[in-house]
RNA sequence: CGGGGUAUAGCGUAGCUCGGUUCAUCGCGCCUGCUUUGGGAGCAGGAGGUCGCAGGUUCGAAUCCUGCUACCCCGACCA
């Protein structure tokens, strides 16, 4: 299986798609753009919606659902908010089908016209801020802390499973506020919570920052974001959070009367996370063996191979298994047992260690003998034999140190792939050989960073927040600048 | 959406330049049997195809022409 499956050397984008539909985790679907996500790759979402959903609801968030459908004239009602999603719209206009008169096949009955057409969410703050109008009176109603877990639609013209689909799925959370430090705060809270979650669930190390102007989101005040670094050096938003300010609270006319008895206009975040994670696990820790899962996110943490030849074999085998499974599960591990007798262990072990399992364990008679077993780790390959008595307390140890590891090689990878880089000459030389972060001083404005873009393709990711001040020029323009941001080339 | 490429069995492919009893090739996978089983087993036999779709040229099309669709790469756009 993995035999005809692309090294990172060799292409680093065909490695990449090779692996999402070789281990079965998503594939093209019949609809242009959109994508199949499978069972394995769907459990590893599960996964991330699961810790995700509970840490919105320790920071006091509720979820609710939206409709897929927005009139037309909701999105109109915020100038920029409109301009950044116009070109990428679904929109429905017809409500119904009719046979077709030539009698082949079935076309758009003309005749049912939507009075006023609708759009297929690229994102919800319009109609959610529509309702929010009717929900919102008074201060005693704030802060109105919502999620919700849905599907959108922006028509991309390039599109990559899990990396940009025209149809994804994710989270998006809207929040009101009675005061603009409050919804500062909120949107930093977010921030914090997806950072935490890359870093401590997914072992993906991230840097948090504010989006230049030209970066943000259409609609925001302040774009906030987490970026990480590929393995081939570009860069992936993880995740982003958006101070609104008053501007929706105003094109959707939401007051609330504050404690003084006075119309004020809610402030307001909306934050997100989307299928897109999937994309950033995959290319954080994968390598040529296929996919690296750490252990915390893998809905199976670890996997029981039996070597036996006969069923008197397996069943002596079982008997060592079934228990060891029950008491690893009772621990909370997810353990599967895969004593199929129509693959041979060989086979299963290159199965396992493509789909990323971290953990495998391998019994076979020499071990029935010895009371021990064998334990592999995925992310190093090592393997070893240990006391069947001792092997809980070392997988155990073994997940904790691997989703460890994972998240030490990413950052150490991050680390030796980021630059201090002060002139124009060497901001294109390492851009082009080497890629990764490039922190460089910038004046500053939209004009500079235009021009970095299109001669170089690489983009302000952040600007990091409690950035270092420091006196500097401009890598492009020359002027004075006081800090230096990120500069990289990015998915 | 612009430029380039690709489309042949579940997957990967040969054949296409020069149309025709080498025309549907080979490998993996699949099925059956026997031998195997601690890193993707071996041998033997077998099943599986509207050659992407729709037209056209021709006595004859996987092969030539036109249109369409999908995918890949490079741009523009983006989570």
């Amino acid at each position: 299986m993995a035999k005809d499956f692309s090294t990172r050397a060799e292409n680093y984008s065909q490695w990449y798609n090779d692996l999402v539909i070789k281990a079965d985790l998503a594939e093209n679907s019949a609809v242009r753009g959109c994508m199949v996500i499978k069972p394995y790759g769907y459990a590893i979402w599960e996964r991330i919606q699961a810790v995700l959903d509970k840490k919105f609801k320790d920071t006091g968030h509720s979820n609710a659902y939206f409709p897929l459908f927005i009139p037309k004239s909701f999105f109109s009602k915020e100038a920029s908010h409109v301009a950044g999603f116009a070109k990428e719209c679904a929109v429905v206009t017809h409500y119904r089908l009719k046979n077709s008169p030539d009698g082949k096949g079935i076309v758009v009955d003309e005749d049912a016209k939507l009075e006023e057409e609708l759009i297929v969410r690229p994102t919800s703050e319009t109609i959610i801020w529509d309702t929010y109008k009717n929900w919102i009176k008074s201060y005693r109603d704030l802060p109105l802390l919502i999620n919700q877990w849905a599907n959108v639609v922006r028509w991309e013209m390039r599109t990559r499973l899990f990396l940009r689909t025209a149809e994804f799925l994710w989270q998006e959370g809207h929040t009101a506020h009675a005061t603009r430090e409050e919804a500062v705060r909120e949107a930093e809270t977010m921030l914090d919570v997806y950072a935490d979650f890359a870093e401590n669930w997914m072992a993906i190390p991230v840097i948090k920052g504010t989006k230049s102007p030209a970066e943000r989101f259409a609609g925001a005040i302040e774009t906030y974001a987490i970026e990480s670094l590929m393995q081939d050096g570009k860069a992936l938003q993880t995740g982003t959070s958006h101070f609104l300010g008053q501007n929706f609270a105003k094109a959707f006319d939401v007051k609330f009367l504050n404690k003084e008895n006075q119309l004020d206009y809610v402030w307001a975040t909306s934050w997100g996370v989307s299928t897109r994670l999937m994309g950033a696990l995959i290319m954080s820790h994968s390598d040529d063996n296929g996919l690296v899962i750490p252990p915390k996110l893998a809905p199976i943490q670890v996997v029981i191979v039996p070597v036996f030849k006969t069923a008197d074999q397996l069943d002596q085998i079982s008997q060592t298994v079934l228990p060891l499974k029950k008491s690893l599960e009772s621990k909370g591990i997810t353990v599967k047992y895969d004593d199929r007798d129509t693959q041979k262990p060989g086979w299963k072990f290159s199965e396992y260690e493509f789909k990323g399992i971290p953990i495998r364990l391998t019994i076979g008679p020499r071990d029935i003998g010895q009371g021990t077993v064998e334990i592999a780790r995925r992310d190093t390959l090592e393997k070893e034999t240990v006391q069947l008595s001792d092997i809980e307390v070392k997988v155990l140890q073994l997940l904790d140190q691997i989703q460890q590891n994972l998240f030490d090689k990413a950052l150490s990878f991050r680390e030796s792939h980021t630059y201090r880089v002060d002139t124009w000459d060497e901001f294109k030389k390492v851009l082009d050989e080497k890629g990764g972060f490039i922190l460089a001083h910038w004046d500053g404005t939209a004009e500079t960073e235009e021009k970095i873009k299109e001669e170089t393709k690489a983009t302000i990711r952040v600007i990091p927040l409690n950035n270092q001040m420091e006196q500097g020029k401009c890598i492009y323009s020359g002027k004075p600048s006081t800090q230096r941001v990120i500069f990289a080339r990015a998915y």
